[in-house]
DNA sequence: AAGAAATGTAAAGTATATATTGCATTATAC
DNA sequence: GTATAATGCAATATATACTTTACATTTCTT
């Protein structure tokens, strides 16, 4: 259940967690809990990752439905 | 600041704020606040409205950069 | 191999999303 | 025009996102 997109699209741009933590305004903790998939971020955040990522909210962050829930 | 993507779409459904919330496992009080701007989802909440509501991430909850917060 | 940077992880505290209950108002159907 | 459904709005309670601080481990650079 890791953000894998979110992670790739990350390293893609060079950019460490703490970067992009300052970009959208967060901590390192919480990009890093968002990367490994151990919490449920708020659109407002999901939002500034997108920005900072240059990506929208589908490419990183839409779960088909059938991708059954996992926690 | 009220998502009118979102209303939009459940009313083209013919769908009730209160059927709305059945599907997306919510009350009809966080939808009609969602609805309003007057708060933040998570992003668990946004998918499962999107799914019930027949949409992407996108559609709905996209919003431009440039789109000044507004609060 | 050593030092630095990046990441994982955990505890405690704060802010806020969401639920619950309840009542008032507006729209819809008969 | 009255009943019924749909929505707006508030107060209180609870769950949890997010911060802060801190330390351990892994990866990168030299």
């Amino acid at each position: 259940m890791t953000n894998t997109r979110m992670k790739a699209q990350r390293k893609k741009l060079n950019m460490s967690q703490t970067e992009l933590a300052q970009k959208a305004s967060a901590t390192r903790q919480t990009i890093g809990l968002i990367e490994a998939g151990e919490f449920n971020p708020s659109l407002k955040l999901c939002l500034s990752i997108c920005y900072a990522l240059d990506v929208t909210l589908d490419e990183i962050f839409w779960e088909d439905q059938s991708h059954e829930k996992e926690n």
